[in-house]
DNA sequence: GGAAGCCTGTCAAATTCGTTACAGTGGTTG
DNA sequence: CAACCACTGTAACGAATTTGACAGGCTTCC
């Protein structure tokens, strides 16, 4: 019998977290991705499932305060039986023993309704499109990001530079624009974040852009940024949250998907690339 | 490996109902009584919970199709696995008419997973006491994120800073950071995004604000930073993606939720602030 | 009423499991 | 750089489980 009755085995790993090995967190992490059934099977399974020792285990149960690992699954049987008596066993899916109106809850809804609302909304031959256009080294990229969306522009930018050489961040000071509007050529690609507030000067940026003959891409929201007259393409996502401000998961999650889809598009170039910075950064490291 | 995996055990039986000996029905109806947990212990328990022998169990075992009482056993873990995670993976299809293979849809499972394992992994209240510490205008916050997640660290500092005063980003190049640890002091609050490939100076820079007093908060990967050690919290969040570098969709997830959450613990003082930035900032467009 | 057949439990063998002891490893401190 | 500490895996032991063999008992049918 357990110490405490009251708390799960899920909790109490919980709170221990900061006090586990680097093998315990191993089962920890096995444990969760299929709780609580991964520490239902021998103790071998289980140690083989985390691919740690089997005396592993047998301490992480001991630490949890158990006498042994047969006491421990004990445990882990009657929570799930009260488990299943309880019909509001629904809320697996998220922050453990938090109610449902916490804000991690209500804000994990939001995001996942948002994520899968925009991929029913969108167009994916637009984002294969775009990946050509970031993937053709011929082309300099550039991306311009607003106050908000200039750090998911800047995230963009830090990963494309690891993918191809040729990609610039537009500065947030619109002063020192003219001055990369001079290198943005016919041919070139400007990618915008824009969502709601829409800048006016990002709209004048698209224009001059447009004209030098550069290819406008842009990524805003549901209310359609005024760039998208401007754009071969756009990419409208969700961005609604339960908080004062829009959520940004969804353009963050889409720059992601767009880095790897282009270093995928360019796979041959782009490997030796990779590997040369990791060379680089390990020189640096050691150099230090 | 059962004869029929369509099937689950209780239909099985059910369906042999009639074939059953008086102990076997006996099982059955032990069964039955706590479905399938009554067959999750040992051969032992379970004949004692039913009143009969151990082989009598066996023998029913062999019945079903099994090839001895671990099998069954294994079926039985596998279809309450099943059945718990059946409401979660019902993704309703993602981008339209792309397939299942395409980026945007693999991109977006590894996103869906992520965040449900995260949450799974984190202890609420560790969320809910940095959020406290946020909170508190009597502290100051310093943010500070690697080559990578700066641009996460950068995003949370340009929404605290709308929810309340006293928030700074700590700049990427370590050596400013003197003239910023030299101010803080006792109850500050120092958080930082560390995955990954962990940054050996902020683990010092870590370590000085330690000295100094200050709390400090830790947002890191499931293999967690080192820094975990001189934390008073520290959150671990999943990060895999299919591509060649991790996915930050779940820091900013978190990063979101922090900021949401602040807000509302301090809603008092942070709605005439709020109220006042779009003012200025309405004052700000009307003056260009 | 007796014999056959099926069912069930007891017992013991074989295997697997859980547990302990110990040694090797890597990192840290003086 | 040596000594130490914490952590982890290997190996071996004892315990528990699973499984097969056997025999007693109940029912059924002739």
């Amino acid at each position: 019998m357990p110490p405490q009755r009251a708390t799960t085995v899920a909790e109490r790993l919980r709170l221990m977290s900061g006090e586990l090995t680097a093998a315990e967190r191993k089962l920890m992490a096995a444990l969760f991705a299929n709780y609580p059934m991964a520490g239902l099977g021998s103790i071998t399974d289980f140690a083989r499932e985390a691919d740690v020792s089997t005396p592993s285990v047998l301490r992480l149960a001991k630490k949890l305060g158990f006498a042994g690992y047969p006491s421990f699954q004990e445990e882990l049987r009657s929570e799930l039986s009260a488990q299943l008596q309880n019909p509001i066993s629904k809320h697996d899916r998220w922050a453990a023993e938090a109610p449902d109106t916490h804000i991690l809850n209500t804000f994990a809804t939001a995001a996942m309704e948002n994520l899968s609302g925009s991929l029913k909304l969108m167009d994916h031959r637009a984002f294969d499109a775009i990946v050509a256009l970031l993937a053709d080294r011929k082309r300099k990229v550039f991306v311009a990001g607003g106050r908000i969306t200039g750090a998911v522009a800047s995230y963009l930018v830090t990963h494309l530079q690891m993918a191809r050489p040729g990609v610039s961040l537009m500065p947030p000071t619109p002063t020192v624009w003219p001055q990369y509007l001079i290198d943005i050529g016919k041919n070139d690609v400007l990618l915008f974040f824009d969502i709601r507030r829409y800048d006016a000067r990002m709209l004048d940026l698209a224009a001059s852009a447009r004209e030098r003959g550069a290819k406008v891409v842009l990524i805003t929201d549901q209310w359609i940024s005024p760039i998208a007259r401007l754009a071969v393409h756009s990419l409208p996502l969700r961005i609604e949250a339960p908080s004062s401000w829009d959520s940004n998961i969804v353009p963050l999650f889409l720059a992601e998907a767009l880095v790897a889809a282009t270093v995928n598009a360019s796979w041959r170039e782009t490997e030796a690339r990779i590997a040369e910075i990791e060379t680089l950064s390990d020189n640096g490291r050691r150099g230090k």
